[in-house]
RNA sequence: GUCCCCAUCGUCUAGCCGGCCCAGGACAACGGCCUUUCACGCCGUCGACAGGGGUUCAAAUCCCCUUGGGGACGCCA
């Protein structure tokens, strides 16, 4: 086999969507495996409902997500002129003709097929008549009117059309302008695509596409169609599921290797794995075990996924990753010190938005810090306040006011006073962060510094 | 209505050119362990071959039907 291209072809009418993003990856993934093209086309011919926006948006979210394309993006308004060269061609050869038939008129011929039980179809009146260029006319394909157009679909297998199903479908607009499939099959034969994967609801398409392919003398290329993504209630994916643009995730603090490898198990698997890393994708995706069946969409399985990734980060990457939306929540602090923050709350969080707001209680001043009201009753009670009135003059007196030496310094006040670790270590929590919960004290205090620690530990004295 | 596609735990799935499967993994749920709380982690429990017919010594695996779901039938993409 030559070499493989295939490509992603999106319309500017929205942001990229999981659907959409799910269908770039496994085109992207499959061109990365066999060393082949991956190409780009935005598919704007909808002039009406086509934006820049998007088409900025959707760029942006595929580079966010580390889908690099080769070559410039292709648009496909910039093609006119090789949509209608090829219009022509057909034109010539006998494979199309021009159609005077308005639109009333083929939808009442839709509707009356419709009530004898059929198909609803154009019925091919201006096939023979020969007709020439016009205004308001249309061209319309030449369809065979006999026989089978089958494929062998790279996710579904064999599948097959009777030609009888199809009409003879509008190539050109009255406007001049190509329609999808004209410019699909142009567009993919002259980019030399040999392997067009897209979504499940293109499949009454390819029939159509194959039978240009054909009259074009073009080869066909081999089709894949990928399942759509359901609700997690095997209903259509709406918002109501969570389902969001891409770009939205990036918002919520998902990690976009985290969302990659959900995406890509949604609907693909390799054995029983579902963890894997850029490189292991791209080796072992090769096109084959795709699931013919459509999958729901499971938020919550993607966050436990996210949680893997985010977990997994160094502290300097972290840091990094997390600063935007530190900044987001309102909150102050430069990378250096996320670096030593970020970790404490790392495991307790499962994407960045969610990390940058449990960090508040660290990064927010002993004056601003928010208490549970909940747990200051249950721990700051006037034994544990004592407990931490002594607590704060062992801290005080500490040379260094490390980890190490915290540790030592509550564990020598347990200890020395015949106490349990749970007599102390509620209100000690309680008057350092302000809820029952979080990391090790000890680890908290050194983070936060003796002179952050300390006026917390007074501050929770007053209450 | 017509055509196309699909069908294993609640969800993602393995298995599906038949026997190794009274069906394996993951998420969720539940229980436990760890523990300085909360997480993380670890261990365990619950839980599915849509139904019916075939074919076969043997079917989740092959065939047919039914049912259910999805998609498409545009001078939208």
């Amino acid at each position: 086999m030559s070499k493989i291209v295939t490509r992603f072809a999106p319309s500017p009418t929205g942001h990229l969507h999981i659907g959409g993003a799910r269908t770039a990856i496994f085109s992207w993934l499959l061109a990365r495996h066999f060393g082949g093209t991956f190409l780009l086309r935005i598919e704007d011919t909808d002039t009406e409902r086509s934006l820049p926006e998007y088409t900025a948006s959707i760029l942006a979210s595929m580079r966010w997500l580390g889908l690099d394309w080769d070559g410039d993006p292709i648009y496909q308004t910039q093609r006119t002129e090789i949509y209608n060269e090829y219009i022509d061609r057909l034109l010539a050869s006998g494979h199309a003709y021009w159609c005077e038939c308005p639109p009333e008129k083929v939808e009442a011929m839709r509707e009356a097929a419709r009530e004898k039980g059929e198909k609803p179809r154009y019925n091919g009146e201006c096939r023979e008549r020969g007709l020439g260029a016009g205004p308001g006319r249309v061209v319309r394909l030449k369809a065979p009117l006999s026989g089978r157009v089958s494929f062998n679909d790279m996710v579904k297998g064999p599948i097959s059309f009777d030609v009888a199903e199809l009409d003879d479908m509008v190539l050109r607009r009255s406007d001049g302008m190509p329609t999808y499939n004209m410019a699909v099959v142009v567009d993919d034969a002259t980019m030399g695509v040999t392997h067009v994967l897209r979504g499940d609801d293109h499949v009454n398409n390819t029939p159509k596409q194959i039978l240009l392919y054909e009259a074009l003398g073009l080869p066909v290329p081999v089709f894949g169609h990928v399942p759509m993504i359901l609700g997690p209630d095997r209903q259509k994916l709406s918002k109501r599921h969570g389902a969001k643009a891409t770009i939205e995730y990036e918002k919520d603090g998902l990690l976009p290797e985290a969302l990659v490898n959900y995406l890509v198990r949604l609907g693909w698997s390799h054995g029983d794995q579902e963890l894997f890393t850029r490189e292991e994708l791209i080796e072992m995706f090769d096109g084959t075990s795709l699931n013919a069946a459509a999958a729901g969409f499971d938020p919550e399985k993607l966050l436990w996924v996210n949680a893997h990734y985010l977990h997994k980060l160094e502290a300097p990457e972290l840091a990094k990753r997390l600063k935007p939306f530190v900044e987001q929540a309102g909150l102050q602090a430069g990378e250096e010190r996320l670096t030593t923050l970020a970790p404490l709350f790392q495991s307790r969080a499962s994407s960045l938005l969610e990390l940058a707001e449990q960090l508040r209680c660290l990064l927010t001043g002993a004056e601003d810090l928010a208490y549970d009201q909940a747990a200051v009753q249950k721990a700051l009670t006037d034994e544990g306040k004592a407990h931490v009135r002594k607590l704060r003059e062992a801290f005080a007196a500490l040379p260094d006011f490390t980890e190490e030496a915290l540790h030592h310094a509550i564990n020598h006040y347990v200890e020395s006073n015949g106490l349990k670790f749970k007599a102390v270590g509620p209100a000690l929590r309680v008057a350092l962060l302000g809820f029952m919960g979080g990391p090790d004290l000890a680890q908290v205090m050194a983070a936060l510094g003796r002179e952050e620690s300390l006026q917390r530990l007074d501050k929770a004295l007053t209450k």
